[in-house]
DNA sequence: GCCATAATTGACAATCGTTTTCAATTACAA
DNA sequence: TTGTAATTGAAAACGATTGTCAATTATGGC
């Protein structure tokens, strides 16, 4: 009674549904670049994770890349995924967003910089955002001696939808 | 060789507990009734977990508070101090912070609202108010027709300590 | 192409923070 | 004071993440 993959939660609800994010479709032959700008060796496992994250929904766990890749390569090793998605995180080619005490998020760094407004009836994410937050968030970080790395901003409210029900 | 506090990380930097001292509770009826607000029964264990966390540094970690109230009171157990902070955080009555995956922190909710800036390096937590930032965000969400009903507002960047080595 | 070699891999164990389990104890309403 | 359900401490379980290490593999130099 064991499972194929480890760690795969067994009754967690997911805390939100997931939303799918349109992409730009990326030329393979830029992974191999993405990968090598990294002072990387090109592998199957890591040309494999970077398609999964390019083709698949934004904020997915290393537990599901893990899962993706591994119904095409059975023989990757859950390791190796989260090696690589550490690796990126610290290249900031990836974003890595923890919340709580869940399992991290990873996405595709995407161009431009955007917050969630998030709906807490029905779960729905609007993507924004505000250059006037930004600044301010530098000029906080400024008073404090703070060198800045990242940020998360998360808005919580009803929707319009939801509002009329 | 072993730890008479438990998870007792081993290369972490403590940052030094506050002193409790143990004495003849001076106003205790504020905290037996916070207490008895929850639904919850009166004991020493959560008095003094209370007594800490209004005494002592804010956002301390569970491990820091059990250490401080196990100064006091070595028969207290871990998962005490865990299970009350959990409840109190359920009840809104404290506040807990979880970065990265370092261990949450908490406080008791404060009365004016803040943000928080956080060392990705030490995990020192500096609060902030920022007004403005506040009104911005009301108006993103009034543009989308969102009704605002809370945020979390992280930044997080490396602090002036931590710059230095 | 082939070789050398350093990076990378997968299986597994270890680690860390957190939560659960359970028998013993305790608060508190009656 | 007593009955009972809540609470406790110790320990183990748990889930996410990271480390270990021998085997494999990508890649630069020939």
């Amino acid at each position: 009674m064991e499972h194929l993959i480890p760690h795969l939660a067994k009754g967690r609800t997911p805390l939100e549904p997931e939303k799918l994010i349109r992409r730009d479709p990326v030329d393979p032959t830029k992974f191999r670049r993405m990968i090598r700008q990294m002072g990387l060796k090109v592998t199957q496992q890591r040309l494999a994770i970077l398609e999964s994250l390019s083709a698949g929904r934004a904020h997915v766990t290393a537990q599901e890349v893990f899962e993706t890749v591994n119904a095409v390569y059975p023989e990757i090793g859950f390791a190796t995924v989260y090696r690589f998605l550490r690796k990126m995180a610290e290249q900031k080619l990836v974003t890595e967003v923890r919340m709580g005490g869940l399992p991290a998020r990873y996405e595709l760094t995407p161009r431009r910089h955007h917050d969630h407004l998030t709906c807490v009836n029905c779960g729905q994410i609007v993507e924004f955002e505000c250059p006037p937050i930004e600044s301010l968030q530098e000029k906080v970080a400024k008073e404090h001696n703070f060198q800045l790395t990242h940020h998360v901003l998360e808005l919580y409210g009803v929707c319009p939808r939801c509002q009329t029900e």
